[in-house]
DNA sequence: CGAAGCGTTGAGTCCGCTCAACTAGCGTGG
DNA sequence: CCACGCTAGTTGAGCGGACTCAACGCTTCG
């Protein structure tokens, strides 16, 4: 039941990675990146590469749980991801962890900190990975430099934005199966995005960081795998989940608290928009 | 109970406003704003109002109910709130609404859309507000008089992230009641800034508004309420609330999901750094 | 080998949702 | 004028799902 998923492309490489091996397959394309990678990577139009300063940027690689900026430290870099993947997180009074989200090539870390001056959240290595020096921005002389970055910053917060009011809509009101269901699509689509297959995933996350970011408790999590694999939905590896029926896991992701019975709680107006324009799926 | 508490600011508002009103007291000192309200308001520092264009802006007033956005309609404003509340949400694929957070004064509305070019939420007045139109998007000249905008958008942007963030680690893992109590808190927090009374709050938004924004039911929210005023820590009326004990409600917000038995699930270096570091309230 | 962490599974409890009923305020229209 | 409908808010009863606690297998690491 557990055994790794054959023809994976991330395969070889599952299980926990040690920290002493150097590199992964799937960093080689990540070495370095210019500019134009950059704004492909964030979305952006590429007419703001021209205005943008050439060349490679520095780059900076991380093992596994390295971390890459610290909650309350001072914004010195903004980073863009360029390969593997970031949790962010907080630590909340309690001392506990929240798991806030999960950076991926074409993520930009410390966008949040530009208004505070401070990071808001943690960024940690869950898996080898590499980010690229972005925008220094500890010296107020360069400001005007950067002033071609401004339209790829905007660009990248804007997303992130829409990522969290996403976020934020789909976590709130639904059961633990959806929830899970939505992430792993979500996840599907953001992996996708980068290269990979959307139904083969390779989670660099464990269980608990899933549940933290899901609002849930692991076990929940746990539970809600092994339910979705006895269905016939996924099959549920450690690291690892196939998605064997998309169309349904689709399905399963809308279709949430229950059916509307009535027009409580709609917008007339609101509503006639959501029929009139096709969802983003 | 339900009686409105005396003294209060906006008690002669409270109810269910008239359309037919025109103004209310507390709009009066909106009814225009310059380039250094807008900087002000935003929370950006001076130094960047000077290469902003002076001159007051335009204004636009709506009435309650009024929408100011749609969702998926074609950005061509972004617009800063003067005064008033207004409520940001989402329709999902069925029909629901999901409320994703309340605007205030300083508030932006648009950012989201500047990635995709369409905004992701749709903005109503829940009573007499106020906008100023900060930006024209439609036409894509216009990009370059922009430039001076940009510093205070990354701004906006960056504040937005931080409290989408703030509203997710606190939403996510607690208790109907601590959920209610640390929306009031913080609501009273924002309503503080624009320079009202932080333990007398007037709810703009119904009940319903709020539990959508939790991720509750209605009923769970009411409860929370009659609960709290129970227990003397509030007073409750339909559209005010008075913080009676501010420092046990703090507590209360505070010590979430029991106490940290072990250091399951903590970072050490996180939790130092959240130890030496005094965490914003 | 023992310790620690991850993942899974089971048993029991409790919180929040669902459904329902009721009150109050407001606007409409006979 | 009052009846009526509609909405917002509150409260109660019952149930189900998620959390809590516990135990166990497995892997990794010192």
């Amino acid at each position: 039941m557990n055994s790794l998923l054959p023809g994976h492309r991330a395969s070889p490489e599952v299980g926990v990675p040690r920290q002493g091996i150097p590199c992964r397959t799937h960093c080689s394309d990540a070495a370095r990146c210019s500019m134009d990678d950059v704004v492909r990577w964030s979305g952006c139009s590429a007419a703001v590469a021209l205005a943008m300063p050439q060349g490679p940027l520095a780059m900076r690689h991380l093992r596994p749980t390295t971390t890459l900026v610290h909650e309350h430290q001072r914004l010195d870099q903004l980073y863009m991801v360029s390969s593997g993947c970031l949790k962010l997180f907080t630590i909340d009074s309690s001392g506990f962890e929240q798991v806030t989200g999960f950076a991926m090539r074409g993520s930009v870390i410390g966008l949040d900190a530009i208004g505070t001056g401070c990071y808001t959240t943690s960024a940690v290595a869950l898996e080898d990975a590499s980010v690229c020096l972005l925008v220094r921005w500890s010296t107020p002389r360069e400001q005007s430099m950067e002033g071609a970055f401004w339209p790829l910053l905007q660009f990248a917060a804007a997303r992130e934005l829409q990522l969290r009011t996403e976020t934020q809509c789909q976590m709130a009101p639904a059961s633990a199966e959806i929830r899970v269901v939505r992430f792993l699509l979500h996840f599907g689509q953001r992996q996708a995005a980068t290269g990979y297959s959307d139904r083969r995933l390779r989670l660099p996350m464990n269980r608990r960081d899933i549940a933290s970011y899901l609002g849930l408790a692991h076990e929940t999590v746990s539970r809600a795998f092994t339910l979705l694999s006895r269905e016939g939905l996924l099959e549920v590896g450690l690291r690892d989940v196939e998605l064997i029926d998309p169309v349904s896991l689709r399905h399963l992701a809308h279709s949430t608290r229950g059916v509307p019975r009535s027009s409580a709680g709609l917008h007339e107006e609101a509503r006639s928009a959501a029929g009139a324009v096709p969802l983003a799926a």
